[in-house]
DNA sequence: ATTATTATGTACTAATTGGTACATAATCAA
DNA sequence: TTGATTATGTACCAATTAGTACATAATAAT
């Protein structure tokens, strides 16, 4: 590693971006005050613009963390049996925990916040391109290994089904936010895994 | 009408919302300032208060207005053919044409702009939770009335296809913010829907 | 020890923000 | 004409905002 020049720091990086990721969840990053970042970071706000650079540096790494862990969570339910029915249905199950996972519900970080800042911030928006792409090719793959495994027919379109898949996602994340009940949107959910997995 | 008592208004009320509608549309809530808002609407500060009560009435009438312009004219799309299939097509493409009007494209200014509100205004979030209730409903509709003339299966979940499909149009709102091309986004609509009609 | 380097905390600034007071103007009702 | 009512424009305010200067502290290298 690096030996650490200088004085060390004295916040800890992990938790003080999971405080960004926190507040930037519920307000969004133009409605969150450089103030209240640095109090949710626990760190004083010119350590914030040393260590950071500013309050929109620290919104694009909260958002690859907030990918990063997702990223780990839901691909490793995608993994979670070689049954497609069975490892789609754990994937949205995963998703709406972490959706639901404060009240009122947050929905998705990326898809609920990001998207209204891709407006006007051309680098979260090319953030926000890549992490849908990102997406897209982690759910083709999955549906490729069920059609080479006979689970689908094999004039099954995967790309398709895994972007239509993330569509499915970027709906429930939507909703969560909307307040939709979680029953509901399981509910959902699980009825359209039924018809990608039938549909050819 | 209401007799009109007192000095008429010299600002036109439509056109004013047209112009708040455009700057939340790319800026969203938070990020759009009073000042900048009421330039965008053509009338001053005081009027704004006056006639509007505030920044966040303005953004919710805004809302309306783009809610019922969206629903007039994809509405109509859903309309204007008999064949199920080529009246969805028609309402993704009304659809694109709207999320791509400027450029860079904004996509839905509900999804991407009001969702992120949602997050810290509770009558913002009931407003796109009514909105997507909305646009389920008519959607069912839709599927049901082909379901009637037999293109699609008896058995088939109209309300379920009716929730894709707004997914679908979630989804596609989102990507087109993000920067996905118009016409990648048109094949994936267009995919998504062939395989809507099709599955039961 | 001294120095270079990096982090922290206090305290400040200049600019922007949301919101309004007040004088004035334009209409309707009497 | 007079008065009530509503809209407008200028000008302002108090509060919040983003960002930083500066003194100090803690480490590594010398």
């Amino acid at each position: 590693m690096a030996p650490a020049r200088g004085r060390p720091r004295e916040f800890d990086q992990a938790s003080a971006l999971d405080g960004a990721l926190r507040i930037f969840w519920m307000r969004g990053l133009a409605a969150t005050s450089v103030d209240d970042l640095a109090a949710a970071m626990g760190l004083s706000k010119p350590s914030l613009y040393n260590a950071f650079g500013g309050k929109a540096e620290v919104y694009r790494l909260a958002l690859v963390e907030f990918v990063a862990r997702m990223h780990r969570d839901v691909g490793s339910a995608l993994a979670s049996s070689s049954e497609l029915v069975v490892a789609l249905n754990a994937f949205f199950d995963r998703a709406l925990a972490v959706y639901f996972e404060a009240s009122p519900a947050r929905g998705c970080f990326a898809m609920c916040t990001a998207a209204g800042e891709a407006g006007v911030n051309e680098e979260i928006r090319e953030d926000l391109f890549r992490v849908m792409q990102d997406v897209d090719g982690m759910l083709a793959k999955r549906f490729a290994l069920a059609q080479d495994v006979g689970q689908l027919p094999d004039d099954a379109d995967v790309v398709l089904l895994g972007r239509l898949t993330q569509g499915l996602l970027h709906s429930v994340a939507l909703r969560a936010r909307a307040g939709a009940s979680r029953a509901s949107l399981q509910r959902f959910a699980r009825g359209a895994v039924r018809l990608l997995c039938a549909g050819a």
